[in-house]
RNA sequence: GCCGCAUUCGUCUAGAGGCCUAGGACACCGCCCUCUCAAGGCGGAGAUCACCGGUUCGAAUCCGGUAUGCGGUACCA
């Protein structure tokens, strides 16, 4: 049988980093090997799961390019898949089935305790320095008592036997694991009052009417797998293969978390990484092809992804690192794909009122050249050439004379750079044209040309780091670097009359 | 508390008994390039391989223990 992994996102918050790893791994393990992607969507916990979520977290796994082969139907898009539903809801008559079975079996029973019960139980049981576990109060009660509480109006939780013994198993990543079911904390439940079934409950039926062969999971289920494996043989199905990851962690090495980090897809999104930057991060977070190869394509991940090479230790996270990689692949966008993907975070700056009209696609091809390479996001757009779009500039009066100059020969500086470059005609107006005679300004003025040109940077983009100055003053065009020079002589000439 | 898992430069990692005076990358520092900023090139600093014992001619790699960290221990997932 070929393998069949899943995601199983609950959508109880947006798109978490940790969630679209797993999601990443799952999906390269099934293409490297030919299987089959399952996404099963675990919303069991009504109280916190929600449409919008659901919607969220799609729309992430989507815009990955982690594509599923199996999963729920979505905005009118049918259900992919034999197993449909692929939403846990949706499921619930499997569930109550598979708890019928168990209870007829009497592997698992009603339990009437009450919290207050409970409550008091596991303090009796902290008091005496003893793990938690229930203590099974309900295990044996017959059937005439289950009827008395019932007749009392009480609504029983189901309680899964779990036995005793030892449970093994064979981890991917992590090898041979043991445990004694003692440890497991007794019975647990797997049926709310409510009749809802639980996590460790629909975990197992679905995993196993949906055939997964292969449960790849981040390492916070390591300590829960015995539940399962318990609950896979009660219902006398094959266990399937598993394989924990390591955690993703806060720098300072605790699970990652919202409080500590930005776990967010969408605020990574947001800000201007892109997809292949961020597939590639994730992949690495955790696993290495062997070699030291580390800018990779969701394809050559999917050829080189072995599982078995799953790191055992948690991964702090490093948006350092990410920056980096992200650089990296904007680097290597075609032109058109970096003006689609650059687009709208233009219109975010105009939008945030940042910058006061929007350029045609001309108009950033034309600075592609110069700005690729200075992007570590999309999101840096604005901050690096957001001058060219605004029609009044700010200034910073003392940032007008470069650190070796003083005012006057700003003044003077700038009034001979506004006149050669009013006699270069507006055909002439390109970046090997106008170098020339600004550098020949420069000797004659006696001036070095690097403050020259810092101080017209200034001048006409209201900054001291921008890309190159020619190419900018192109940018410009001829009428708008004459009119910022006059701005910014008349700022000086104010300065001057202020002191 | 109990159970489980983990532990190589600050961070991500290579490493499967001799190739390791531990390699690469990010970040950091310096130099080169250079009109600023990037990018790029070159170089540097940075790890007694958590610790202690053992096995072995030889251990980052195998075994045991200790420590530390993390995870689990819900009518959350």
């Amino acid at each position: 049988m070929t393998d069949r992994v899943r995601i199983a996102p609950s959508p109880t918050g947006p798109l978490h980093i940790g969630t679209a790893r797993t999601a990443l791994y799952n999906y390269l393990h099934a293409r490297h090997v030919g299987g089959t992607f399952i996404l099963r969507l675990e919303d069991t916990d009504q109280v916190r799961s929600t449409v919008e979520f659901e919607k969220d977290i799609l729309d992430g796994l989507h815009w990955l390019g982690l594509d599923w082969d199996e999963g729920p139907e979505v905005a009118g898009e049918p259900a992919r898949g034999p197993h449909a539903p692929y939403r846990q809801m949706e499921r619930l008559p499997t569930y109550a089935a598979a708890a019928q079975q168990l209870l007829a079996e009497d592997l698992a029973y009603p339990c009437y305790c009450t919290p207050e019960e409970l409550e008091a139980d596991r303090r009796a049981q902290e008091a005496a320095k003893q793990p938690p576990r229930y203590v099974g109060r309900c295990a044996k009660l017959t059937i005439d008592e289950r009827r008395a509480r019932e007749a009392e109006g009480r609504r029983g939780v189901l309680r899964f036997r779990v036995g005793e013994g030892i449970v093994a198993f064979d981890d991917i990543v992590r090898g041979r694991v043991e445990i004694d079911v003692a440890n497991l904390g007794g019975d647990f439940v797997i049926v709310r009052a409510d009749g809802t079934p639980l996590y460790h409950f629909t975990v197992v039926v679905d995993d196993a009417a949906m055939e997964v062969t292969d449960v790849i999971r981040g390492e916070d289920h390591l300590s829960n797998t015995p539940k399962h494996i318990l609950l896979f043989r009660a219902l006398g199905h094959a266990v399937p293969r598993f394989a924990h990851l390591p955690l993703i962690l806060n720098p300072d090495r605790t699970k990652m978390s919202k409080r500590k980090s930005q776990t967010a897809i969408d605020d990574y999104i947001a800000q201007g990484f892109i997809k292949e930057a961020l597939v590639n991060y994730l992949a690495l977070l955790g696993w290495s092809t062997g070699t030291e190869e580390e800018i990779l394509s969701l394809d050559e991940l999917v050829d080189r992804f072995d599982v078995r090479n799953v790191h055992k230790g948690g991964a702090v996270f490093d948006r350092e690192r990410l920056e980096w990689l992200n650089g990296q692949w904007i680097r290597r966008l075609p032109p058109d794909e970096l003006i689609d993907r650059m687009r709208p975070f233009v219109e975010a700056e105009l939008a945030a009122g940042r910058i006061e009209r929007m350029p045609s696609d001309e108009e950033l091809r034309a600075l592609l050249p110069v700005i690729q390479e200075r992007l570590p996001t999309l999101g840096a757009i604005g901050d690096l050439v957001g001058f060219l779009w605004v029609t009044d500039l700010d200034v910073d009066p003392a940032a007008l004379v470069p650190k070796r100059w003083d005012a006057a020969t700003a003044r003077e500086g700038l009034a001979a750079a506004r006149d050669t470059i009013a006699g270069i005609g507006d055909v002439s107006f390109e970046a090997d044209e106008l170098e020339p005679p600004l550098r020949g300004l420069a000797e004659e003025g006696g001036w070095k040309a690097g403050d020259l040109f810092m101080a017209i940077r200034v001048a006409v983009t209201g900054r001291t780091a921008t890309p190159p100055l020619f190419d900018t003053l192109v940018a410009l065009g001829r009428q708008r670097v004459l009119d910022r020079l006059d701005r910014a002589l008349a700022v000086l000439d104010r300065e001057e009359d202020s002191t």
